[in-house]
RNA sequence: GGGCCUGUAGCUCAGUUGGUUAGAGCACUGUGUUGAUAACGCAGGGGUCACAGGUUCGAGUCCUGUCAGGCCCA
């Protein structure tokens, strides 16, 4: 027989290479095939709940990077807390009405026009849906064990319901009001944009430096003085109205050399603008602050009907312009907002596609608002009021879907008034727990600082304005009314709406003072997507039997600070008075590899589904914990193949602690704790401590800790010492023998705690070892509950005495290693060590109750007291000599014995391997060796 | 322009209340093994802690500014 086969290798079919681009959409299917999502839940039915509540993605186009990172971190702390005594369900959703649906309707062929409103939206559902069944095998193919059947689309009758209950709510509350005020006009589509749908770019404008001659001076500027102003919206002054004035500016009055005419202009501006005017010289009569120049009123450039009001705001800087502001409240917030003060009409100028009305002039009548900048000056200059012109690029409002610019208009609106309850809200944040902290912060200014919610769409595809107008258009805002179309939405879905008329949608028999003759209509306008979403809390969290309102978590990238959190945030406070979360976890945005934002058009995008197919989605999972996702995240071909190595590792060792606990049974093999022998006991509580640590970064949700502790406990604990040294017991001693036995509980306690560590971050990897232990019971991984932290008592001395022997062994590894170099061994087997210790460096050694020869690989080790030491050099306080072994080597352990044929049957073996032959492998005795 | 955040070895990350020669893993180089083998061990090189001021006996760590980058808003 051969030596090698008294030997106990390790023997596994465990594959070192995962191939898991082919395996893991198999794997994937077994789960789906056995409902493991259900299985796990029925089994936790009776713990406290977790719910972590899903943020509802749109649903349009293909999946990116940052949907997986999303996903996958969601599936992380799910699968964590199932696996930690939750019972924690989670259902996916998906956001389905709005403006981009129906543009890829538009692009498709469609055309709204052509069609009644109701056919219009039963396309859109279409759609819609469609993309959620697309997107919903993509996340799939991410890994993601969430309640795929029953995914919740805020087009859902019982959805759409909820959500005009909360609507209800707060009309109830007074919440809901109408007005008319400029919001993001997007000519180009039509409507009235959220602030979310709008994005920013440069452009290049031609602003104009005009005059306003004084009409009534309030006996301190004369007829013949002209204020200066400056407009980077030519269009506007159709609609102008006011100047607005800083009230603590100074302004001056001055006369150029040449011009019989007296111009105000900021002081602060007056050596920037006046060489635009070619006033090389001027004298300046008199200077007088904004608020002096209150309510004086001058002409409007052309107009005859109009006047412009002399006013005071603090909006007004001396960055640009002239420190006299044009002032149009039909076309601008600020100019809303210090017009209403004044009183000031709101004139509305521009139609809804962008177009001059009559209200604007005839010679202004029908002219797109982009092009009349020339008639504009022609009609100064015919004033002779104009005073120059200039190109200047600044940052401009673009409607983010079909990428023009939009414009200021006022339109009348519906709003929630988020002033009424602010305060509300603001308090509620201090029952919330932000990871990390700084979102508080974040979330706390933008509601401080946000105006009202502009919650009307002049679309069609989402969920109408439960609202009705009697004959003398009064608004009818009552919330059983409300309540009765959400009864219908309940039943019918949101089309019903356009598909009946207002009196089909009121209780029946109805009545209203407004309405004598007994007519009403219906609102048109439809509500804002973000009302949608931010209504999920009553679509989803109160609305299923399995969840519960508020969510324990809320997780979404950090862009919706402004988006989610906030919209859900103001509904939830509104209609219930608290949070809908009790903690909100925020993650940054996936940038390229040199730190800049992924982009399609710098082409610097990965695909999540092209990494699955290449490299598996485990690599990604995994790179998902290897960054700080409080923060942005770099990600590049090169990172993921930084992380793929990490995996190759993790896998490695798994298969290597599996290989080496093949034949051992838990039930029967274990060896105590108190039982094991040092190094045994000693990892044991590395173990324990690491079992700690990570389950304590799941719980504080820090990825990378988790990655960081694996990684290191893998590479430094497991696989340069524990596992090394480990060798020389698994291989070479008996094999039910109790040293072999000790170390292997330590095994399978490692393999199995890592394994089920590991699950929610390497779900597939996870099962796949699974299948290979067939003593554990439940049959897949994730049915398993995590591994729970043991009480080996106080450890600190242990831990102690054993970072003492690290120390040591760091040193006796630079002292092998210059033996290696000088050619005096090759491997530690062939290295006699001696040590001179003190005293207390020798207590260090007893304190480990461990073979230390065994612990530092070498055959041979002598200890002699340091005060017999004479020129030995010295690592890092421990003298070491390096001496080749004497003795021979054994063909079976390969290492050095002075006791070799000490047993005459094995004339090649030591005492000790000899005794294990004859114990174990008494055929030998008759065999003989090869 | 404003709110929030980030900038430590080639890469991903640690760096407690400011205190001796700034750490880890990976990668890299050298080397040993060939019984974890398209694996594993050991050793080594590598950072003016974005930059510039300031506070302090002393700053990666506090303050100010600049630069670069990200999200959101104007």
């Amino acid at each position: 027989m051969k030596y090698k086969d008294t030997l106990n290798l390790g023997k596994t079919g465990f594959p070192m290479r995962g191939s898991l681009p082919k395996t893991e959409p198999l794997r994937q299917q077994k789960w789906y095939d056995a409902d493991l999502y259900k299985q796990r839940l029925s089994q936790n039915e009776k713990k406290p709940h977790f719910n972590l509540h899903d943020g509802p993605p749109y649903a349009n186009g293909n999946i990116h990077l940052g949907h997986a990172l999303n996903k996958i971190s969601k599936d992380i702390i799910v699968r964590y807390k199932n696996m930690a005594g939750f019972y924690a369900p989670y259902v996916p959703g998906w956001d389905t009405h709005g403006l981009p649906i129906e543009q890829q309707l538009t692009k498709a062929g469609h055309d709204r026009k052509s069609m009644p409103k109701a056919a219009w939206r039963n396309l859109a559902k279409d759609f819609a849906l469609a993309q959620v069944d697309k997107q919903r095998n993509d996340f799939k193919r991410l890994g993601i064990m969430a309640d795929w059947q029953h995914p919740y689309i805020t087009l859902q009758p019982e959805f759409e319901a909820a959500q005009v209950r909360v609507f209800g709510e707060m009309a109830g509350k007074g919440y809901i009001f109408k007005g008319s005020k400029p919001v993001y006009w997007s000519w180009s589509s039509e409507s009235a944009l959220a602030e979310a749908e709008i994005e920013y770019h440069d452009i290049d404008s031609t602003s104009l430096y005009y005059a306003n001659r004084v009409k009534d001076g309030k006996g301190i500027l004369d007829n013949d003085t002209y204020f200066v102003v400056w407009t980077t919206t030519p269009f506007t002054v159709t609609a102008s109205r006011g100047i607005t004035l800083g009230p603590d500016m100074s302004y001056a009055v001055i006369r150029p050399e040449g011009e019989t005419r007296k111009f105000v202009v900021a002081v602060g501006r007056l050596e920037a603008i006046a060489p635009k005017f070619g006033w090389t010289n001027y004298e300046t009569l008199a200077t007088y602050k904004g608020q002096e120049l209150d309510r004086i009123t001058a002409y409007h450039p052309w107009d005859e009907a109009a006047e412009e009001l002399v006013m005071n705001a603090d909006h007004v800087t001396l960055d640009s312009g002239t420190g006299l502001v044009h002032t149009a409240p039909g076309f601008g917030e600020d100019d809303f907002n210090v017009g209403k003060t004044y009183g000031l009409e709101v004139a509305v100028t521009v139609d809804e596609k962008g177009y001059m009305t009559k209200s604007a002039g005839a010679d202004f009548e029908g002219k797109f608002y982009d092009d009349v900048v020339g008639l504009v000056i022609n009609k100064l200059t015919a004033a002779n009021l104009f005073l120059a012109k200039e190109k200047i690029t600044h940052s401009y409002p673009f409607d983010w879907r079909t990428k023009k610019p939009i414009i200021w208009r006022a339109v009348p609106q519906w709003f929630a008034s988020v002033e009424k309850f602010r305060q509300n809200i603001l308090n509620e944040l201090d029952n919330v727990n932000f990871y990390p902290e700084w979102g508080k912060k974040r979330l706390y200014n933008m509601i401080r600082d946000r105006g009202d919610w502009v919650i009307s769409r002049q679309r069609v595809w989402g969920v109408p304005l439960p609202i009705f107008y009697a004959e003398d258009q009064t608004p009818i805002l009552d919330q059983s009314i409300i309540n009765h179309v959400a009864d219908l939405f309940e039943k019918h879905g949101s089309n019903y709406w356009f598909e009946h008329e207002a009196k089909d949608l009121l209780p029946e028999g109805y009545t209203n003072e407004h309405s004598p003759n007994g007519l009403f209509t219906k609102e048109e306008d439809i509500m804002d997507v973000w009302f949608d979403s931010g209504s999920s809390w009553a679509g989803v969290m109160n609305t299923r039997d399995q969840l519960d309102y508020p969510a324990d978590l809320y997780l979404e990238g950090s862009d919706q600070y402004r988006g989610w959190f906030n919209s859900s945030l103001i509904t939830s406070v509104a209609a219930t008075g608290h949070a809908p979360y009790k903690n909100v976890l925020s993650q940054g945005f996936t940038l390229d590899g040199k730190g800049n934002k992924m982009s399609k058009s710098l082409g610097n995008t990965i695909s999540p589904l092209a990494v699955a197919d290449q490299m598996g989605i485990e690599i990604l999972r995994l790179w998902t914990i290897s960054v700080d996702t409080s923060q942005d995240m770099p990600v590049s071909n090169d990172i993921l193949k930084q992380v793929s190595e990490s995996y190759r590792k993790i896998r490695n060792t798994l298969r290597f602690l599996m290989a080496n606990t093949s034949d051992f049974n838990y039930a029967t093999d274990a060896i105590a704790f108190e039982d094991r022998a040092g190094h045994d006991q000693y990892f044991s509580v590395v173990l324990n401590d690491f079992v700690k640590d990570v389950r304590a970064s799941y719980d504080n949700y820090q990825f990378n800790d988790i990655f960081k502790r694996v990684i290191n406990f893998v590479n430094v604990d497991l696989s340069a010492f524990y596992l090394d040294i480990a060798k020389d017991v698994v291989y070479v001693e008996a094999p039910t023998g109790h040293a072999r036995r000790s170390m292997q509980t330590v095994f399978y306690d490692t393999l199995l705690a890592l394994t089920k560590l590991l699950l929610p971050i390497l779900p597939h990897t996870a099962e796949e070892v699974w299948e290979y232990l067939p003593n554990e019971k439940t049959e897949f991984a994730y049915l398993s509950d995590m591994p729970e932290v043991q009480d080996f008592g106080d450890t600190r001395a242990l831990l102690s005495h054993w970072a003492d022997f690290m120390s040591l062994r760091d040193s006796v590894n630079k002292a092998l290693e210059e033996a290696r170099a000088a050619e005096l061994i090759g491997k530690n087997a062939e290295a006699a060590l001696t040590l001179y210790l003190t005293p207390e460096q020798q207590q260090l050694l007893a304190n480990l109750h461990a073979d230390v020869r065994l612990l530092l690989m070498v055959s041979q080790l002598h200890i002699e007291d340091a005060s017999n030491a004479s020129a030995i050099k010295d690592y890092d306080g421990f003298l070491i000599s390096v001496q080749h072994a004497t003795g021979g080597v054994s063909p079976r352990d390969r290492m050095f014995h002075e006791d070799l044929g000490a047993d005459p049957a094995f004339p090649e073996l030591s005492k000790h391997e000899a005794e294990i032959i004859r114990e174990f492998y008494p055929q030998a005795l008759t065999e003989g060796f090869e």
